[in-house]
DNA sequence: CGCGATTTTGAGAGCCGTCAAGATACGTGG
DNA sequence: CCACGTATCTTGACGGCTCTCAAAATCGCG
């Protein structure tokens, strides 16, 4: 945990069109909410599978990764958490964590505690009402990503989490509009979406041949986003200012 | 909608032990939040994607399925709803829907406003407090699907969700131990865990061939839950009474 | 420049899907 | 209570998508 933290009043997200700016009252609890501010490098596991925490994080720079690994090894990654993504909260509320976070690149969050939580729902509804929101939205997106798991070719498969993480990273202003950089190796895909490092490999190929996205030396670039939405068969989600805390 | 309907003072579901009890206020409340009943046929959807509603329900009798389908018709399980279990909220808090909620059984929820869920918020901070729960328990319950249909076998797969229907079902009251009336198709098995109908088939009788359960008339009979949970490789739940609303 | 991580490619096997058809159970009306 | 239609379950054959195994090529970093 870093001494030089940034604070609430300056905190760059809050610029960022894509989120909801707090209240005074709100900013004051935020303010006092966070206790700090952890900066992990990459490959780091912020939070472990199995254990308890006593902080709650939210993502300020960097992309982290939600996975499980069961017994034999065999991983199965979650979700990705982006700028303004809350982890630590969807495991269940007091209990242990039943994945892992991890950091996918050099990763910046902002630390609270989990006993001042209480506090947050007690006198400020509103943040409440927000954490309740966020929650929803990620087992929003974990069902989705179960659908694609579950009812798709490994080419729909891949192309999902392309668009999704582009658009998600792009509504932060983490890309220019055709290029970003994605920090994720094949075998990430290949954890996150049910199939082999090798079936990825070959999959990824024909998608790129397609010209659907261009992959290489961690980046991505999606000449046309409309199409590879299209090509994901996911409905396009609509755009309105989200809370985050 | 129906008039008769069950008092939140006499709910059926605060006597069990599963479900944490109301204070006096909270049952104030509640009682207040609850705008009617409603009783539904089997196969009837009570929430359909891409709809907005304006109700929240909490199953107060029988068995319900939240599922989306896709454009060409293949259909992917989410989860199953039990007593207790709201649905309607996790879609988010105030969009469209993303899935259907279907009755499995002859169904009875509670309503409540989604207008109202503001006030709970604002003047009810301990229910607040427990429908953020409920929204990271479900959250963690897709999770742990997820991990199945991605990582697991098919056998593996299917022992999955006999186990955890068969303790959640018996958590609240509705087995005697060893068998339980389940109204679930080999269609269902299949468009919940991403296998054909006919590979299903064809591994039900797998299991039931190693002696793991006993499938027949719409019941399961499980002659040694721990063996099946071994099985399963899910690690077994703890049991601590929840909230519900 | 050298080593580990990552990506790529090929071959062969097997799990699982599709197609098809028959058997059984279930609900409804006569 | 029986007849009949529909839903569900069962079984077999066959094909292919995806897996595993193996090894080489390339990239990234010190």
């Amino acid at each position: 945990m870093r001494d030089n933290r940034t604070p609430c009043d300056a905190c760059p997200l809050r610029r960022k069109d894509h989120f909801r700016d707090f209240s005074d009252s709100e900013l004051d609890f935020v303010k006092s909410f966070k206790t700090g501010e952890l900066t992990v490098d990459k490959g780091t596991a912020v939070l472990l599978q199995g254990a308890h925490n006593a902080h709650i994080y939210t993502v300020l720079d960097g992309w982290a990764m939600r996975h499980v690994t069961l017994a034999d090894g065999r991983r199965q990654v979650l979700n990705y958490a982006l700028p303004g993504d809350m982890v630590g909260l969807q495991a269940s509320l007091f209990d242990e964590m039943h994945h892992t976070v991890e950091a996918l690149s050099d990763l910046t969050l902002c630390v609270f505690s989990r006993d001042e939580l209480w506090n947050l729902f007690a006198t400020h509804p509103g943040l409440a009402f927000d954490m309740t929101w966020l929650v929803t939205q990620e087992e929003k997106l974990i069902g989705d990503h179960l659908v694609s798991v579950g009812r798709r070719s490994a080419e729909e498969r891949i192309a999902y989490p392309v668009w999704h993480l582009f658009t998600r990273a792009r509504s932060r202003d983490m890309s220019d509009g055709r290029k970003l950089a994605l920090p994720l190796t094949q075998q990430h895909f290949a954890d996150t979406l049910g199939l082999s490092l090798v079936h990825i490999n070959k999959t990824l190929r024909k998608l790129q041949d397609k010209g659907l996205f261009r992959l290489s030396n961690s980046q991505v670039e999606v000449p046309d986003l409309d199409a590879l939405n299209e090509f994901t068969a996911a409905p396009a989600v609509e755009f309105s200012p989200r809370p985050f805390i």
